[in-house]
DNA sequence: CTCGAATCAATTGTTCACAATAACGATATT
DNA sequence: AATATCGTTATTGTGAACAATTGATTCGAG
């Protein structure tokens, strides 16, 4: 199949592909946050010019992923402990709406896919292979959004699971994916029983779970008060 | 106030200025779907350099303003019918969490800022001067994000409101506006009284009458299947 | 007159050289 | 020894020339 007389990549297509590679690397935490990303250096792994790279980090950076610091460069994103409440909030809204559609348009066929994805989520977790544990954690959200059928929501999730991860990279505590597994197979269970309450429940007592293992950092340690500090030494 | 010596704008905030002028007129329907926004024109206008243009396209472009067709350039997005249902789901999803941290949260200042508002509104409408009443009616929303406090269902709603803007341009019948301000001025009565249940609902309730409003076109019109319409002929 | 090919102008897309800025290190100064 | 100053290098940011594509127009053949 596929004998096409070798078409060339639309430009477009290939930004997409560089995109979706730093992307993938990025929420799969081959990047820790923070990390620089140099032009130089991505153009010449891509083997492309280095505007191209540019323009790449620029959409990333618009999506939250990439931080660019004038001047200074390109950097994985770190994101403050303040916007967990708010990507956590967000993503409470928005899933529930998701599952909600879920319940009432999921197929056969769609429930045999989310059950792979948890199979897989499982088999990588025991094998210790955390990079695709954790992005099988975060696609189980997104095939639910693509089932809910609505494109909107489904751009919108892929921004907050892509901050999901980064915030667990930096502030997650270990035991966050370990759980995820049995809890979104009683979400498929709620789905696959149409039970939309149940699953809707289901769905925000997950995300609540998670939001509290993520360790924020102690205040105290930001904001200490050097006069106070060194008072009486 | 404010006599620093003189700093030389950024260029981030050039290119931030770009976007906010040319979006404002988008969402302001000053520039209606399907306008071709060249490049060489903008820049000219704007005094600056084409690869600037391109950036601030490009930016548009990714929040579903601007449609970028390769090699043919930037157009005013012309959004397709059936992304209406999309939009307006993700805006009942979003303004109902909006609404509900706004009754916990909203002040007596913010209250007047609302009123403001839904006066100006009025006044605009009165007035027939319509880009300004387009804009407040899409702004008491933004204003309601803020006031929930969450900055990222604010990213997320003004994407929204600007595909709205521009859906209504398209396909919107004239009545729209004419009792926006009053359901405003109802969802933020229900709001100082702190009646979350009541505001919910009036907010669910506004957004579906608008998209009711909303005039799709005949799909038999777009669907014509030439080869069964001409058999016979 | 209609259709099609060829030419031309205008616009988009890419590349590359240069300018501006930051980062680093060596040397000098107190 | 700590800090400042200067120069060097590396990286980011900009602009302008060049290439590629579109589509409008002209011209000619049937």
């Amino acid at each position: 199949m596929n004998t096409q007389p070798l078409k060339p990549p639309e430009s477009q297509e290939i930004d997409q592909q560089i995109y979706d590679k730093i992307y993938r690397a990025i929420i799969e935490q081959r990047l820790v946050p923070g990390t620089k990303l140099g032009e130089k250096d991505l153009a010449t792994t891509f083997g492309v010019n280095r505007s191209r790279i540019r323009r790449v980090l620029l959409l990333l950076s618009n999506r939250n992923v990439v931080e660019l610091r004038p001047n200074k460069g390109a950097f994985v994103a770190t994101p403050a402990p303040q916007e967990t409440r708010h990507v956590f909030e967000a993503r409470r809204s928005i899933e529930s709406t998701i599952v909600t559609r879920v319940v009432e348009r999921v197929t056969n066929e769609d429930v045999r896919r989310l059950e792979q994805i948890i199979k897989e989520e499982g088999e990588n977790l025991k094998s210790g292979n955390r990079h695709n544990a954790i992005r099988l954690s975060g696609e189980f959200h997104l095939v639910l959004a693509e089932i809910a059928g609505n494109h909107v929501l489904h751009k919108f999730l892929e921004e907050l699971v892509s901050r999901t991860s980064l915030i667990i990279g930096m502030y997650g505590t270990n035991p966050i994916l370990d759980y995820s597994k049995d809890e979104h197979s009683e979400i498929v269970e709620a789905i696959v029983a149409r039970d939309r309450n149940r699953a809707v429940e289901l769905m925000d007592v997950h995300l609540q779970r998670i939001e509290e293992l993520i360790h924020l950092p102690d205040q105290t340690k930001t904001k200490v008060d050097f006069s106070e500090l060194f008072a009486s030494l």
